[in-house]
Parts: structure tokens; sequence; C-alpha cells
DNA sequence: TTTTGTTGTTAAACACTGTTCAATTACATT
DNA sequence: AATGTAATTGAACAGTGTTTAACAACAAAA
């Protein structure tokens, strides 16, 4: 009696420790360039069992993948303190941005990476909630600012996808480092300053 | 008497098969997952000889990467023909942004796929001319529209670069996918209608 | 207590990968 | 015909993700 769950307790940690050592490995040189073996040896088991616990190396990121919305949303919901709509569209620019320049890798995850799902996946079960979720956060957001009279003149939908876009824009040209040539004396600060400068026309608008 | 330039020509011809057909290949399954004995194979030599006309992969990869920006170049400079600055800036944003649409491939090649450099190549020699001389393009038109008295209390660097990074963020959204699940009914208008709507803010700035 | 059945784990193997290199071939020049 | 050079090859190396047959651990049943 109670076995069975001490087992699958024993399993859930296993099943952890591969996760937490996948994810160190992941952010630390780079999915591509982690091998399974890599992980097996982190954890101290062999290649094959990893394979008792995730069908292959897609699945363990797409685990961690999840895990990176629910982070991402998180810091998103702090911004309900503020009053103003259009400081909360704002901040969620801000964290937005600042999320992924710090979690280069689980941005890429979610935004960037080819998404490897066959077709079937992909139109059906298709775990893509928590990106929705968050983008109607943003849609809701700008209601509340368009009813505020901003943004006159602008459809609600296709201006949500915009302002997605042009900070998705900025982060994902740094992450790929298409900025390093073109603006290489500025790297550091370049999406600090578009962002700066994006907020105010967002402002003027 | 013209023997070496005849071997020259056919060692050039041989060249431009590899590329051509790392090109399909790339373009076809990605270039991650051709290997260089895919590309042996479709020219019907060893994977051996291909490194006698290029170091490594990355330098086939880097080799096509320019051609895409000469082709993007060509499509831009018809842009001379509009006199009115901002013309030209709103014509560039098409002109990219089909280009992206239509050419997903290459337009992945060029400013989503990871740059796969090592520190060493990264910093010096650095392929990324054409890059930046599209850059450089849109930073002169800017200005141009800027001294005609646009865009004021905003810096040419930082606002190109922000609408380099609202026009790639539209094409990279919709070339990975991102949209697909959050803007399932209006896939194929989103990205038109996205870029009407910066375009009139771009009219009113 | 022994047997059975399940479950986790492993090492080895498979079919790949990018790259290198000694050996071979092809061929223009002497 | 012999020589020298350059192109080409196939095997080899060290790595990859993944599969699988064998094995060990151990709870449940006999």
């Amino acid at each position: 009696m109670g076995v069975a769950e001490r087992k699958e307790r024993e399993k859930e940690v296993l099943r952890e420790q591969i996760l937490t050592a996948a994810k160190t490995l992941f952010l630390e040189k780079g999915v591509e360039k982690t091998s399974m073996r890599n992980i097996a040896d982190l954890i101290e088991y062999s290649p094959g069992s990893i394979y008792h616990y995730f069908k292959d190396k897609d699945e363990i990121f797409y685990t961690l993948h999840q895990g990176g919305f629910q982070q991402l949303m998180a810091k998103m919901l702090v911004i309900n303190d503020l009053p103003h709509p259009m400081d909360r569209l704002k901040a969620m620019g801000s964290i937005y941005v600042h999320f992924g320049l710090e979690n280069p890798d689980m941005y890429d995850l979610m935004f960037i990476k080819e998404a490897p799902l066959d077709h079937v996946a992909r139109t059906k079960a298709l775990q893509w909630n928590e990106g929705e979720a968050t983008f109607k956060f943003l849609r809701s957001t700008l209601r509340e600012c368009m009813e505020q009279g901003h943004f006159q003149g602008h459809e609600e939908e296709t201006l949500s996808f915009l302002i997605w876009s042009t900070v998705h824009g900025m982060v994902s040209l740094n992450i790929r480092r298409r900025c390093e040539v073109v603006l290489a004396d500025r790297q550091d600060t370049i999406v600090k300053d578009g962002l700066d400068s994006f907020f105010t026309i967002l402002d003027r608008l």
C-alpha cells in the first residue's frame, strides 16, 4: 500500500531532474548544442533512461516552453497595480522586452524557434494556449486604452498585432544577433532606446 | 594555353552547382536538417569534394545569405523613382514585407536563422556587409524624411531600428507561425492590415 | 520463501552528422 | 612516355538522437 504512490513520486522526481538538467544545459550552451548524453551525464543516468520520461528531445523543450509562458504571465500580472491602461500597456512592453533579453533561450523557444510540430499536433491539441492568453491580455489592455480615447482610427486586433510585432522584432533581431553588425556601437542600448522611442509614439497616437 | 582559364571556369561551375544544390535542400528541408552528404549526393560528388570549394557548411550558408540580400536590394532600388521620401520609406516597408512573405525560407536564412558563426568569424571578416547596406539604405531614406520635417523629436538611428523591428516582427511572427493560433481567422490579411496601420502611424508622426 | 510480473535502467547498436586526410585518379606540361 | 599538380575519393573520427535487447530491482502472488 502506498507503494505505487511512492514510485510515482520517485518517477516525478527524476522527471523533474531531467527537466532542470536540460534547462541548465539549454540555457548554458543552447538547445542545439546540448546532447541527450550531456543531460544524462548531469543526472548520472544513461541516455536511454531519459526516453522513459520524454518521447524525445523536442518533448523536453516543449515542456520547458510552457513554463516560460507561465513565467512571463506571472511577471505581467504585476501591472494590474497600475491604474492607467496606457501605463499598463507600456509596462507590458517593457516586461516583454526584458523577459526576452534576460531569457534569450526561453524566448527563442517561445517565439522564434521553428515549431517542430507535425501538422496533426499543430492544428489541434496545440498547446499554444499560453501564447494565446498572453495575446488576449495585450488586446484587453489595448481596448481599455481605446476606451479612454487613445489610438483613434485604429482597429484593436490589428494594432495589437502591430505592437506585438514591434517588441518581438526588437527582441528577436537582438537575440539572433542581427544588430551586432549594423549597430555595433549601441548594442546594449539600442533596444532600450527603441522601446522609449516606441512609447513616445504610442503616447502621441 | 587557356587551360588554366578553362579549369578555373569548370571549378566555378562546380562551385555554383554546390550552391544551387545547397539552396534547394536548405529551402526544402531547412539548413539544420540538410547534411553535407545530402548536398554531395545531389551533385553526384563525394562529401569530401565540397570542402575544396567551401571551408565548411557555414560558408555555404553565408554565400547564399549574401545572394538573398542582393535580391532584396535589387527590388529596393526600384523605389528611387518615387520623388517623396515618405513614399520611398513606405515602399521600402512594403517591399521588405512582401519579400519576406514570398521568400520565407530565404528571409529565414537572412534574418531569423541562428547565425552559426564562431566567435572569431563573427568579430572580424563578418560577412554582413549586404545587411549593413540595406540598413544604411533605410537610414538615408529616413534622414530625407526628417529633413522634410517628419519624425520630429526622434533620433535617426533609433527610429530606423524601430521601423526595421516592426516590419521584421510582423514577417517573422508570420513565418514562424505564431499568428496561426492567435489570429486564426485573419492569417492572410493581418500582415497587410498591420502594415497599413503602421503607415498611417508613420504619416501622422 | 519462492515464484512471478512489472517497471526502471543500462550498454550496445543503428543510422546519422560535420569534418579530415591519406590514397588515388585525371590530366596538362615537360 | 614520364613527371608534377590539382581534383576527387572513400574511409575514418568523433560526435549526434534514438531504439532495443538484456538485466536488475522489487512488490505481489503462490
